[in-house]
DNA sequence: CTCGATTTTGACAATCATTCTCATTTTGGG
DNA sequence: CCCAAAATGAGAATGATTGTCAAAATCGAG
């Protein structure tokens, strides 16, 4: 069990660092193995356990939100706080972060009516980019 | 690449029509490893592979869902065949399939808004049901 | 500063779902 | 019956993710 929770914000170290930052400034969703690879071929290497754990405590501290590609692999991005969800080009993979406060009623809603407690709820939107659509058409 | 598509119904095998009835039966998400398990046990056994191949077909075929769970495994559902989303108990897994027009058209316009084409998405909605909550509380 | 306790790291092994290979079996038409 | 195409399945291969555990970094008290 890694739960001595309440950890009241732990100095960040050279390594979360480094994932951190890259996050920030890729603007689209990245698998750990690339972070991984990027970090490697930029120098400052991390190790790939560590960035696996690095990626996992964001994702829990809620400053980067993760989400499965077609084939399974999670792939990370650093986005605003707030809740929110995704609109992706599945050429390119520029990614836009939309909202819609009518949708969250909505799914709270029907599982309410169905009797459902403590909900979640996943939505993503993909598409192909104007630039894409250009480009291949 | 397998695509000699124009797939012009083939009469199912013993082992599709098998994977295709197991899945019937059930009324919940299912993934391939499980297929195969209940397969085997329940005497008339199928190979791994074609179990995936066939769950793999049917979800190109449209007569199942296939979503992945929060580790990343892919698991199947026999659903009707008109666009929906589910609403998923995370304890039993017990499935309704549930349906919000409004929704589609939130999700069509974003995209459109911000020139995307050939939108899809995906949307899953999470929760205890009633059952679960009594018990587990 | 110094030393032991605690946390973090990372090379490497272990898991495990999924895919690939390819020899064998089944199916269907002629 | 005879052959070619399609399907099957046992086992190997792949690849992301997690587990292990000894070494390194960090922290806090004395
Ligand atoms: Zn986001
Ligand atoms: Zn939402
Ligand atoms: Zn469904
Ligand atoms: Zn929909």
């Amino acid at each position: 069990m890694t739960d001595r929770s309440s950890s009241t914000t732990r100095k960040p170290t050279r390594q979360q660092a480094a994932v951190a930052d890259l996050l920030e400034k890729s603007d689209d969703f990245t698998s750990a193995q690339t972070v991984h690879a990027r970090l490697r071929e930029a120098g400052a290497g991390v190790g790939l356990a560590t960035v696996y754990r690095t990626l996992q405590a964001m994702v829990d501290a809620g400053t980067v939100d993760v989400l499965r590609t077609d084939d399974g692999e999670a792939v990370y991005r650093a986005c605003s706080t707030h809740h929110h969800h995704h609109l992706v080009c599945r050429a390119c993979g520029r990614t836009v972060e939309v909202e819609g406060p009518a949708v969250e009623r909505w799914a709270d809603k029907v599982a309410e009516d169905h009797g459902f407690r403590d909900v979640t709820h996943t939505l993503e939107i993909f598409g192909t980019c104007a630039d894409c659509a250009t480009v291949g058409n």
